[in-house]
DNA sequence: GGTTGCATGTAAATGGTTACATGATTGT
DNA sequence: ACAATCATGTAACCATTTACATGCAACC
């Protein structure tokens, strides 16, 4: 599932340019699951145009690069609705937070403290985000259920980090309460 | 954070092999949130030797390769905690599924059906896996803090796929009910 | 007789990010 | 004055995965 795929994704929603797309994985709908940056948006592009699996329309700009508006070709619809049936990669994930942070007692207790206060609210923010994406944008029943997902699943993140932040706390701060018992 | 890090964090947990490492990144505290494979971890070994960051002893085996196994040097141990002040990068997630399952219009509902209960059961399995991990092994606080979050994480994952599943499936298949209101 | 687990390693290919190049406009 | 937003694109670089190479033992 490479970007040429994740762009067809995207202009299944509506025609869009390289620039929208990568708001889309930025911000949008896609972000808290999949990311691309422009370099690779491009050239994705350019080669869906080559295969004819998008259309490109160039909308002049004043004093700007032209804006080029890609829509899906039938082709590039076809094509892209049979990649979805495949079956999916398992999920990667990378988390350098939950890698340094399982080694707390390796850093000064502050810092943890940073650490999770600075991780909580981001959640918060994009919890905010995401909601209010949900009380203005009409979406389809898809991209419905995995925002929920999403918002399911940084929640109890959110909420685990506030009601545990304490106990790791005080267990880092006085490592000889876990040797004693 | 790149793999010798990473490698450096399993070591300063107790000496190991590369194959060992590899294992911990499997099925081991890291599963969760990253991996690396052979091909990135020899090489990373082979480096952190050179540096003298790890030391490495070989064991005689019979009828197979020398088990090399590593461990960490006063000054390993001292650039693994250097590098644990450093400012995590953001989260990095691919997820094919959520992808997939954002287009679920554009799928037959029995497939749809068939995603959502792979993933439930993939859930389900990493959550007794992780529980048995917790029950049979001593941890430092720090990692018990990592994997209760990721525990916590997987069962709001499954919940939610479990309690809003069959909504879905309605949705899709009967996409009337979405234009009519 | 085939797959899995143990055990190490290399080379090629992949797939992507980062930095660069360009440049006007709007906001602070 | 400086940063950010809009807008596209290329090239160099990077890290990692995949496939290959080797080989025995145990299990089914």
């Amino acid at each position: 599932m490479d970007v040429k795929i994740l762009c067809l994704g995207v202009l299944s929603r509506g025609e869009a340019s390289g620039y929208e797309i990568k708001k889309a994985f930025e911000e949008g709908p896609f972000s808290h699951f999949h990311q691309a940056s422009f370099g690779s948006i491009y050239p994705a592009l350019n080669a869906l145009s080559a295969e004819g699996l998008v259309a490109c329309r160039a909308q002049a700009q004043e004093k700007r690069p032209d804006k080029k508006i890609y829509s899906l070709t039938a082709e590039g619809r076809d094509f892209f609705c049979q990649a979805l049936t495949a079956q999916p990669d398992h999920d990667r994930m990378r988390s350098d937070f939950l890698f340094i942070l399982s080694f707390a007692q390796f850093l000064p207790p502050s810092r943890v403290a940073e650490l999770i206060d600075q991780r909580i609210a981001w959640y918060r923010e994009s919890i905010g985000r995401m909601e209010d994406c949900a009380a203005t944008m009409s979406t389809p029943a898809g991209a419905a259920f995995v925002r929920g997902m999403g918002l399911a699943v940084y929640r109890a993140a959110a909420e685990y980090l506030e009601d545990n932040r304490d106990r790791l706390l005080a267990e880092v701060s006085e490592p000889s309460t876990l040797v004693a018992e």
